[in-house]
DNA sequence: TTAAATACATGTCCAGGACAAACAAGTGGA
DNA sequence: TCCACTTGTTTGTCCTGGACATGTATTTAA
């Protein structure tokens, strides 16, 4: 309501659209040079300036492809289109509950009210439980933020509230789980490319609520430093987490090359979007379909080993 | 001790490099054009691949440009030529204390101890209280880990484990600070260029353990934005974090830039090692030279304004 | 000693070519 | 109907070598 319009609406250099979007600046020259966008324009210098509305669409596109579509299929449309393409993914089946609660969760974000979501969501955890808590609160409301971004419906700033406040409800969380200390061992981790946080701290506190012994090592570990770690750690489990993001096949190829690194006698666990309907490529590999399989898989681990080392006092 | 050799030295591809040291690919292609050095193998196609030891002695490197060395001065040498340099710079002060507490605790990170390395840490926060954990312990130790990680005496995962535990040990602090509540209400952030976040977790405590109302975004937060939303949510302070690997001239002019954006209500505050000996060239900023300082800087801001909100009950 | 002017150092951008790996579509067999 | 293989196309990443603005060092003038 002041004197702000000339806002973050300037031109993009191109370093900052790779920043903004995650796309390589190799991969947008070459696309402009093969399909005609984006065309930003050029300053005195002939230096690409990108025009806030290419690189809105561009978010969108990268989305897109991150759920699957090529570039050739998206890289002609505009935005509407683009829209209509992200709105056929969208295909949560949430109940009635969770929508509310999404919506009610994500308005607190947009009117920029910090501490009372962070109350709100330490209220839901209280009353359901960590692994509801997750399953069925945290894991919705992260759709529900990406999808708001790309719509444009939040800032970047918000977007960055949110994992604030998430990451510190879910490492408080984590820290006064410790101590449960059973096995399966389980190490936990993304490969080098993966940088998203949200996805394995969200399997720590669920493994932790299995009473595993689950230690993170955070996100983009070098490969050959996993094998060898989890090696020398005698941890049972690898645990690896692949957003949607990671290119599948590319996710598959270094999964199976690294069973083969790793010692036989550790389990190697996989989750997340980039390996939706993949369990058939992946060969001695436990594919974790949904955060509600942790739970069972934990249980299936200790069955068959027999460790019955479960709180036998209680 | 069993048949691990050829282990993770094998050659490395350019974008690896990248991931690895932080220099950029058309970076490092140019330093060998003009300096012969890196001087990679190419394989069958002419693509290059950086030996082991050339990535280390990167690594090196990119610590020294750090601490402001220029690219001529030291890609020249060798790497025992390197590490005397590095040795120059360290002549951080410690009481013999803290030298002994910081090698108990890279002990237990040099095992794997994890578990027992966060106990050390809550138990250190216990008897100290945050204040004097985190100046104390925590930031020589942060000094202690990055400098061992360019020695070679620690690995990545060691590092990465530090890192989780630590954040786990301070984002729980903070969860337990909240609700103090008075003013300043101070915003915390770094610019798009800085990934560091162990910095503003450490500042976010602080502040909050000095019953300040302080709200981080996190990392790599765009300029416009952080105006924007200082401006919006009637914030008393930005304050801005700048690890050593910020370019502290790019520091110092973003800074000045972003202060004539800023609304000239809001104060600006900064700190972090690029902005070490830059106070002069900053205009209308308050430079945050020493975690010690923030106390300071608070009690300063209620004075001048006289409002003095702190606990009339106790 | 400070301040302006000059020369040098350095990172980032550009164009356009090349190629392997990923993918789509089609083919043949169980 | 399903899977395994072949073939042609798509696509990201890497290459070279040139250009230039900006940051840093050095000299010159006040």
């Amino acid at each position: 309501m002041m004197l702000d319009f000339e806002d973050s609406q300037l031109p993009m250099r191109i370093a900052e659209v790779e920043r903004d979007t995650g796309l390589a600046k190799e991969t947008l020259r070459v696309w402009e040079r093969r399909y005609q966008f984006p065309k930003p324009e050029r300053d005195e210098l002939g230096e690409r300036l990108y025009p806030f509305t290419q690189v809105e669409q561009l978010r969108v596109i990268r989305r897109l492809l991150d759920n699957g579509f090529r570039p050739s299929k998206v890289l002609g449309k505009n935005l509407g289109q683009l829209h209509e393409m992200l709105d056929s993914i969208n295909q949560s089946h949430l109940t009635h509950e969770q929508t509310v609660r999404c919506a009610s969760l994500l308005k607190l974000l947009r009117l920029h009210r910090g501490a009372e979501l962070r109350q709100a969501l330490n209220h839901v955890f209280a009353r359901e439980g960590l692994r509801r808590f997750i399953i069925e609160t945290i894991a919705p409301l992260n759709k529900a933020v990406g999808d708001a971004w790309v719509r444009g419906e939040l800032t970047i700033p918000e977007e960055h509230l949110y994992t604030e406040q998430v990451q510190n409800v879910l490492r408080h969380a984590i820290q006064n789980q410790q101590g449960v200390d059973d096995r399966p061992n389980i190490l936990l981790t993304t490969f080098p490319d993966e940088a998203h946080q949200l996805g394995i701290l969200m399997v720590e506190a669920l493994c932790l609520a299995e009473g595993a012994n689950c230690l993170s090592l955070g996100t983009r570990l070098p490969i050959a430093d996993i094998a060898k770690y989890a090696q020398e750690g005698n941890f049972d489990v690898v645990a690896l987490s692949f957003s949607g993001a990671y290119p599948s096949q590319v996710a598959v190829r270094d999964l199976n090359q690294f069973r083969e690194r790793l010692d036989k006698n550790i389990e190697l666990w996989a989750g997340g979007q980039a390996l939706y309907r993949k369990e058939k490529r992946l060969h001695g590999i436990r594919v974790v379909s949904d955060l509600d399989h942790i739970q069972s898989l934990i249980k299936s681990w200790r069955d068959v080993r027999q460790v019955d080392t479960s709180r036998s006092v209680a």
